[in-house]
DNA sequence: TGGGGCATGTAAGTAGTTACATGATTGT
DNA sequence: ACAATCATGTAACTACTTACATGCCCCA
């Protein structure tokens, strides 16, 4: 996707107050994943690319015996940050192995088109069950629970979808026999 | 993500009769782009190597003297797909940059977050456009529809959910005021 | 005669994942 | 003593995009 990926994640994270790289991937684990995931491979590089073009800086904050790193915003940054929070244009991609099987399904056989359907389901499900885990131990605020409560309502939404066309397809099948 | 990726894309293309790749890529724009692109760049190697692996075959086919190669599945390309298609997993994988943006919306000014729900809005009813279109042209069959109509009624839904949240954060910045 | 669509292809680059290495700390 | 978690990092790999090169055909 266009735009700086990784890049936009870190600024993000940071801009709730400085963290170290190991606390980015887990705020992003816990929140951006399931619409922007980042790695560990992609957060360290790029955490130094951001601190030489001068949007965050390091300060050594070691636990004890145990390094760490802590980043926080520049003013920079923060006008990077706000910059692209205000460019209109927002892409989106997705890449939806169980649609792209429903798609195909009709080289199986009429009556196994179902089960794809229940397996897109399942798979909706298991998600909706994460996200209902995240608002249960309610840490969302502002707009980060704007964006928690439109992933719950849309995988409901996604769900009762399934349900509807898996009753449909249940109906045609009878109509078959 | 996880399975082969475009392999299934290919596969899937030439279930419904030989197709060459220029024709596979503009399948893919025409449908499964929505939820699973490909690129020129990605198509043209895979089919050589799903040649090689047995599971299409080329024919020489030029159009004029304009050459053209055509592909079809084989029975054992067609029971890869079959296989995949009965495979319960579905991995699915989102980049939304909107959602991204309205996550750390709470960097700008209250009385801009309204604004980038409405750009996040604009987006998907652009895509809902193209959606539309597809549907005008009539071509959707059996599965194919039912997918068609799931990414109607989703950017639907999520427009829907954007209006409202949108009146939710004007009413908001009335009380502030 | 020139633009647009048909058709195949590749090189270079970007993005991202996975798996591993290292080592300290905390709790059982 | 050991497992889990904190913490940083990289190498190798896979996936994917973009931009370009080539050349034919059709139509205005």
């Amino acid at each position: 996707m266009r735009a700086g990926g990784v890049e936009y994640v870190i600024l993000g994270a940071l801009s709730f107050g400085p963290r170290s790289g190991y606390e980015i991937k887990r705020l992003v684990d816990k929140s951006t994943r399931f619409f922007w995931a980042a790695s560990y491979g992609q957060i360290y590089p790029e955490l130094r690319r951001l601190e030489q073009e001068g949007l965050i800086e390091s300060e050594s904050d070691p636990q004890g015996g145990r390094r760490r790193i802590r980043y926080s915003l520049t003013p920079a940054g923060r006008d990077r940050l706000r910059g692209w929070l205000r460019e209109p244009g927002a892409g989106y991609e997705v890449r939806d192995e169980g649609l792209l099987k429903l798609f195909f399904a009709r080289a199986l056989e009429p009556d196994e088109v179902h089960e794809v359907v229940r397996a897109l389901r399942v798979e909706r499900e298991r998600v909706l069950e994460q996200l209902r885990a995240i608002e249960r131990m309610g840490v969302a605020r502002e707009s980060g629970a704007l964006v928690l409560e439109y992933g719950i309502s849309s995988h409901e939404w996604m769900i009762d979808w399934c349900r509807d066309a898996e009753e449909r397809l249940g109906r045609r099948e009878e109509v078959a026999r």
